[in-house]
DNA sequence: TCAACTATCGATCAAATGATCGACTAGATC
DNA sequence: GATCTAGTCGATCATTTGATCGATAGTTGA
């Protein structure tokens, strides 16, 4: 005899018992969570005793009997930070609702969910030392901060703010940051991609160099941007990378990258002729650091989606056309 | 200038600031209710304090943000139980769901909810005094009892045994309880209405009448049921009171009656020539007692709604049909 | 029929929650 | 510009909740 799970007249024993269990779940699930009774109340209403609710209310959820339901856009993007965390092991993912009339790429909500992370360590006492990628994303989120003093904080920029025809980028994130709060700021004297390699190495045996390169491993955390890597991507638009070297990144199925590292499907960086020119600290340095992408853009999906797959984020701030690309493509 | 609820770019410093606070609810609330995160770790993630948590859920609550659906029949009933027991001021209401394939008056969901009620006050050890009224659903209600040993306990008939032809009723509630229980048993020697003013003042000057009379007083709770006044009424089925008289109640407006006693709309006791010959204790005597009503079915809605309005009950069995009447014609 | 096992139940304790209170900050008014 | 007010924030405590453990009863198999 197979047992249904449906009131089944010709086997009352068995089946009338769970389902009356049930019914008390409901009805236990029902004064707590809508009715919002305290279990003792739901007992001596029930006639039952105080862990016994307690084993009634399990039991309504784990049986499903209890749907909760945010009325909130926030709440998909809840949905989808939880899921992006847990499979990413991430410390934390902050994924903010599309802005309805925002451009492709420059989101103001992803630009103050960034300033909120960075203040989180900024607001501290104790010196702090913290480092910064480039990217329009790490730009807008050092100018949405607001002021504070904490001169005793140090900024450093982990890419270089020299630009191909030599000249300094005024603004640099780093800049930005410094006046804001009175800190310490350390130039990276070099652009993100040397010409040469040999112009790489004699950059890279730079005495200032070497020391903010110092200062840069100290740091506790890193807020740095994701490269996408096609004709649209900042490496080939601001010229640090030929026509020819974009097509041989496109070639070897680079999709994004990371402090000007190319990335590939899997998150591994691709080792060929650009990766030898790279000026950046080698991603491996920042294993024991948190590394924080912030980026966002259905168009920056993949890229994000390789950073994560690498493993080489531990924080994530993005948007919900992003998150919805990695849900899609990298868990579901 | 008016303040809008949407956002408002033109005013962006009042809005702006309440739908931020909105959204870290939001995000709260999803962490809280749906992630089953404690409010410690919501506190480190959204970077506030733990009592700011606090009213960030409240604040949703509040605004409506969290919705819970429980998933189950049953839900709908306690959504109706909840609203007459505030209604009404009572105790207690048990609604039971309406029974696929039952008939109109005889559920047996009401008799084992019934059952149940009626349990919570004999488990006690404590000896109890408890009366008992007819009906249906009263006679069911004892019968889904399971055994239990309580010879300490007394069981009272608040109404008569005695049919109109003299013949006793042999399974009255009360003798069914007490074999159950082994309790003593009181019986009121007596039908329901007497046949004539006169017959219902010898009734009531019996000493054996007035001592029972006098155990009933000291109940402690009373279960009875409640009875439509219409061509279906048991009063007038069993032949207590005439055609004449039943046309009588109607044009007086009767909607139900309790233990005999008629009642019009506004639950109060109808004075007219049946009410003289009424034989059972007078209502108000209950006033001090729990009076528990057992019936359901949407035919006895009226009956039951007019003995709530009337405020003589402090419980109420009932199903989803007659609950549905109530709320739908008593409260909404 | 007895014994052993399992499922259930209620007492106890630790953790989490809700609420109150005082302090502080920002905005308003004079 | 000073002061007042209202609103917000965080510390503390009472209440509520969740979990573990021992006990008990019911059941199954020998």
């Amino acid at each position: 005899m197979i047992l249904t799970l449906d009131t089944n007249r010709e086997c009352p024993g068995l089946v009338d018992k769970f389902e009356l269990k049930l019914d008390q779940a409901a009805r236990a699930a029902w004064l707590s969570y809508v009715g919002g009774r305290t279990q003792d109340e739901i007992a001596s209403q029930l006639g039952v005793s105080r862990p016994g609710v307690q084993r009634l209310l399990a039991l309504a959820r784990q049986e499903g009997l209890v749907k909760v339901h945010i009325d909130h856009p926030l709440a998909n993007c809840m949905v989808m930070s939880n899921a992006i965390v847990k499979h990413f092991a991430l410390d934390f993912c902050d994924v903010v609702p599309a802005e309805p009339g925002a451009t492709d790429s420059g989101s103001h909500y992803l630009a103050v969910a960034g300033a909120e992370r960075l203040s989180r360590y900024l607001d501290r006492g104790e010196p702090l030392t913290l480092s910064l990628g480039t990217g329009r994303v790490v730009r807008a989120t050092v100018e949405a901060m607001s002021r504070i003093d904490r001169p005793q904080h140090r900024f450093v920029s982990l890419v270089g703010n020299v630009a191909r025809d030599g000249s300094s980028n005024r603004y640099d994130g780093v800049m930005v940051l410094a006046d804001k709060t009175g800190g310490e700021r350390f130039l990276l004297p070099a652009p993100v991609v040397a010409g040469t390699v040999e112009e790489k190495h004699a950059l890279l045996g730079q005495r200032l160099f070497q020391a903010i390169a110092e200062v840069a491993k100290e740091a506790e955390a890193a807020f740095i941007g994701v490269g996408r890597i096609d004709r649209q991507a900042t490496l080939f638009q601001d010229h640090f990378i030929s026509e020819a070297e974009l097509g041989e990144l496109l070639e070897r199925e680079a999709v994004g990258e990371l402090l000007g590292w190319p990335l590939n499907q899997a998150g591994e960086v691709i080792d060929c002729s650009i990766t030898r020119r790279v000026t950046s600290l080698p991603l491996e340095m920042f294993r024991d650091q948190s590394l924080v992408a912030l980026a966002g853009g259905h168009d920056k999906g993949p890229a994000i989606l390789a950073a994560l797959r690498g493993g080489w984020l531990k924080g994530l701030v993005t948007d919900e056309n992003a998150a919805r690309y990695i849900v899609e493509h990298g868990i579901g």
